[in-house]
DNA sequence: TTCTAATCAGGCGTAACCAC
DNA sequence: GTGGTTACGCCTGATTAGAA
């Protein structure tokens, strides 16, 4: 219902893209303080991936040193451990995978991808390649390697 | 109604590219303002047609460059690429009877997750591959050779 | 009429938030 | 800290409506 009204307003409305401040707004205007969502860019994704797979809940050191270096605020990193954490026990956790499995989430849009490289002419993949990509689909959420 | 609001906001906000402006409403004296159809010159097109050739489902960063580079909105750009897409999978994808084996799949929802595997610290996949990825994603459904 | 820019209704993933 | 929720941003598919 309110969400309808807030979406018409995204509509017109610039863009937020690097972790830096979005925006001042107006102190007289009792605007209904659009939350800000912030969009990692393929670095700063990296880098907190790469903290992740060796230590998925850094101190509050570590989450300042991987502020600074992604330039993102010491919030935003630590939110993202947060959720990062989450997603990783809701979708690896319940499918303790063995072997060679897919996860039973992403999988299901990639897969059927995944099968038509098989049948196009002109895709540069072969049978191992593939089974390579499954086994990256498990861990993929947050960069993981189970 | 709401109707009403949501015209009135993006009237305000947006740009109006035809000299066509219908007067200042003012916001709360609801008249069915008329809808407001931006028509493209051949300039701007080019550009989001060399685009689109090039990736179907440009990012947000993409789409900003996009829009300082043509003088239009962002949402105009968005809504463009949008339409085209569907355009193309309407007139395209009903024909698949040429060379190229293209189903049901969905370039859309894949390009963000094919962008993780550049995120991942541990991505058994290489470049080379990557690019063969998403040059099959690109001419796939909108098999457009522009 | 046709073509298509703009809108609507709905779904998805997830950053930000809240309660505990 | 966690689990659960909210809401932002982006998408599709269908539809509405402005112009050629």
């Amino acid at each position: 219902m309110l969400d309808n009204l807030k979406r018409v307003m995204e509509n017109g409305k610039g863009v937020n893209v690097e972790g830096a401040v979005p925006s001042e707004q107006e102190v007289n205007q009792p605007k209904p303080a659009k939350r800000a969502r912030t969009s990692f860019t393929a670095d700063q994704l990296q880098v907190m991936q790469a903290q992740f797979a060796q230590d998925n809940n850094p101190d509050a050191q570590t989450l300042q040193k991987l502020a600074e270096r992604t330039g993102l605020s010491r919030r935003v990193i630590q939110v993202w451990f947060q959720n990062c954490r989450a997603r990783h026990k809701k979708h690896v956790s319940p499918n303790p995978s063995s072997g060679a499995p897919v996860s039973s989430l992403q999988s299901t849009r990639l897969s059927p991808l995944i099968d038509e490289f098989q049948y196009t002419a002109f895709a540069p993949v072969d049978t191992p390649m593939l089974t390579a990509l499954h086994s990256y689909m498990d861990g993929m959420l947050c960069g993981i390697s189970l």
